[in-house]
DNA sequence: TTCCGGCGTAGGAATTGTCCTAGGAGCCGC
DNA sequence: GCGGCTCCTAGGACAATTCCTACGCCGGAA
């Protein structure tokens, strides 16, 4: 019984290599490649496999928003993620959205074999790091997005940051001490898993949260 | 006659994808791989390939200027530079510091293999646009966008900033003192005129410097 | 009512980053 | 081949930020 594929990525080159790891494997057999996020739901309609190998990278929507909308539209399909980003952040929020696993391109070409194999079969994919990460998240159960979780005083503060603030900036503005300061920035990038003040202007860009700024 | 090749690439799936995308071409035959800097050095020393096909993806770390150390090892190489990032000035510094091509990922795989070809026989392969560029030369391409002004070794640190390393994380990772890391990072804020690591973002962002990061 | 837990607030100690300054290397023009 | 230039590098003193800890307040639960 062989396993129908399809794969997704924007770069041919990666695609094509893709294709003949599979392709090593008489179990799988792909049967499209999609290109950006606008093919993958129009192959997804179509049908015609069971597995997506989605690169996480690919412009336009963020790739979350990607692995969402497919699993909308059908559920039971399986989503493989591949990402170049071995944060856990990533791999948390894809297994969240409904992908079966989550692997980085530094893994090897076997384990991509192993991972569809185990996923074309009902189960999950991930790395023993991702699962603690999943399993320390899910009683907090959040189910919005990590920015409404945050209390009005950090989301004010939140907002200045992405719009360049420093902490002390901040702390002047609001008339607080600088430790206030940066420990609300503290709880927001530990809050919404944020590595940097980088990742958080990134987060409030995608989440159109600096439309008022310039 | 038959091209010997190196494959340098930090992710062992896209190495494994573009070995088999050679393998089809009875021309070529790949004699090694490397997955980081040294490696590719160590490598280069050892000899016994006339093509070294190696990915830029992560444009910060020691993309242009392991280009630029392996030209100094061995010049006779050929190196075939592959990258995520379709934009120019990637492509121009790669080829000034002594890349015979520059290739994106999402070009046809079939491209790949002309590629090799061309360099090989000591032709250069680039894009029409790369090459209008580099014929225009370092003065008017680079009073162009704020961003090419930056030296290389500015531009490497821009890309980190960018990407949510902080001055520590940098100088650690480029073997710098912290403080050449914050003098960097202040002339590049200083030569872009911005006010703070959140408006690099933005700027990295609206320029679509940062397609690899999620 | 009393207790509990989250929220907003900081202090002191420790770490991290900046500012000012400067030296060596390489390159270009004359 | 000698200034003069930019680039990359860093030291010392200083400033900003974080880390760990904690305390009062308030609203909901027991």
């Amino acid at each position: 019984m062989t396993t129908r594929i399809l794969i997704a990525d924007d770069h041919a080159i990666v695609r094509e290599g893709l294709r003949r790891i599979l392709a090593a494997d008489p179990a799988f057999v792909v049967t499209g490649e999609a290109s950006d996020a606008n093919e993958v739901i129009s192959a997804v309609r179509a049908g015609g496999f069971e597995v997506l190998l989605l690169d996480l990278s690919m412009p336009g929507r963020s790739g979350i928003e990607l692995v969402k909308r497919v699993k909308e539209e059908r559920p039971g399909l399986k989503v493989l993620v591949l990402s170049m980003h071995a944060e856990q952040q990533y791999a948390v929020r894809a297994i969240r959205a409904g992908a079966s696993g989550y692997l980085t391109k530094d893994t090897a070409a076997a384990a991509l074999s192993d991972a569809i194999r185990k996923i074309g079969s009902g189960g999950l994919f991930i790395t023993a790091a991702v699962a603690e990460a999943l399993a320390l998240g899910l009683q907090s159960a959040e189910q919005d997005l990590p920015h409404k979780r945050l209390t009005n005083r950090e989301f004010e503060i939140f907002m200045l940051l992405a719009g360049g603030e420093s902490v002390t900036g901040i702390a002047e503005r609001l008339s607080l001490s600088v430790k206030t300061a940066s420990t609300h920035k503290t709880n927001i990038l530990e809050k919404m898993k944020l590595g940097s003040i980088a990742e958080l202007v990134r987060y409030a860009l995608e989440h159109n949260l600096l439309d008022s700024l310039a």
